[in-house]
DNA sequence: AAGTGGTCTAGACCACAAG
DNA sequence: TTGTGGTCTAGACCACTTA
């Protein structure tokens, strides 16, 4: 195993911790001098997959001390740091997404249900409007609003809404998506979720409101997604300096 | 300006930024080099500091093009990538956060309302069940029931529960809180909140549950908050590699 | 005193975007 | 081709914990 990068030695220490073969019995890893001759690396690039390690609860380091593995934990929830799509981070977990329908239409920007916060449009800019209904393991997981820049992204095949919209922009040369702003709230659900999920109108709903931009910092989208709050549960690590 | 450090530097940048003396026209910084020499860093304390304003919303990077200030939109959102107490983020939007009532009181760990989800708790152990009903700028904002393990933290004064519970166990020796365990989902609101909030019970809620480690890795504390829905909302942003 | 992680310096090479 | 940010190497010094 030579040459390893930060993303694969993160992957190649949780699969060392896994077998067993890396912690000892107080869970304690081995200090990191010691790990960067094992995986033949630079403290730097050990220390890059550490911090991953810990964003995503799976170790922990105390100064002087030494690196240890966390008892696990993370179940059924969404980790908020996760990369990509919302179906590649459920299946992280075992579980299936599935969109159950779904339907778009080009709209005028002037007939969003609702409007990033900090947003300048043109007069007349064209929306591509997409609303989806998904399940998670054949249960009513969540409905999403989502829009698109008609400018930007041109056109949606109908196969992409079924499968997942973020691999189908990260796949297209001119929608490599940067980072991503999300508001976490609590609204009461609209009544065109309630029928899917089977829950009163008025029902908790856990609302995760986003908006996307290109690596060049061009907004490309911006979604509305109201979960059943029955089973979603939005999880990450806080770590305090 | 001689000798700052990453998180000096970072305040530094912001503050350079709002003066407007850092950015050109097209809201675009300086090169990574330039910056090293006005600020006598190496590249990698600065990238430490652009990386921190990169998950407060303030810039973002485009590899190959520059680095770029964001039009401001955190308003009144929490950042979810805060560091400190709920108290000290709130000040930062410039709101002020308040305990209107809050009690304390012994109990055994068998009493409790809810507990960590991979928790191993000897019988008999003793926690610190605290409940608070705390308001932002006089409006209803929140109700917190939390368990702290007695064993651990000993004895909690009144005055810390009216002020920041998380700034008293940092202030204390024996309980330096190293990373804090976050949930967030939605729950209905319980009866004990709907009066403080006057809404009604069942009413939406949304619910950050956190348990609270030492940098030892030891459990000090687990919590459950119930924010009032028309005024809490979490904020973060997500990049991808 | 010895060993651990936390931070910073200095420099290199690579990948990407624009002219 | 040039200039940008992304990543990695190598080594130093410091702060914290434990004995």
């Amino acid at each position: 195993m030579a040459h390893l990068n930060a993303n694969a030695l993160a992957q190649q220490i949780i699969a060392d911790i896994q077998s067993g073969s890396l912690a000892d019995d107080q869970l304690k890893l081995p200090a990191e001098p010691e790990l960067m001759t094992h995986y033949q690396v630079t403290r730097y690039t050990l220390r890059q997959a550490l911090k991953q390690l810990g964003n995503m609860g799976y170790t922990y380091q105390t100064h002087g001390v030494g690196t240890f593995v966390r008892p696990q934990q993370t179940t059924n929830s969404i980790a908020l740091e996760h990369n990509g799509g919302l179906a590649d981070e459920v299946a992280r977990t075992g579980s299936q997404l599935t969109t159950k329908t779904a339907e778009q239409r080009l709209i005028d920007v002037a007939d969003a249900d609702f409007l990033p916060a900090a947003s300048h449009f043109e007069a007349g800019e064209k929306l591509i409007e997409i609303r989806r209904f998904r399940e998670l393991d054949g249960q009513p997981y969540l409905m999403e609003r989502s829009y698109y820049l008609q400018s930007v992204i041109k056109t949606i095949p109908d196969s992409a809404l079924y499968d997942s919209l973020f691999n189908y922009c990260e796949q297209q040369r001119e929608t490599k998506i940067g980072f991503i702003d999300q508001s976490i709230m609590s609204e009461p659900l609209p009544a065109a979720a309630s029928d899917f999920m089977a829950l009163p109108v008025g029902a908790p709903s856990l609302v995760v409101q986003d908006e996307s931009y290109l690596i060049t910092g061009q907004l490309l989208a911006f979604s509305k997604q109201y979960y059943n709050y029955k089973m979603a549960k939005l999880f990450m690590v806080k770590k305090i300096h």
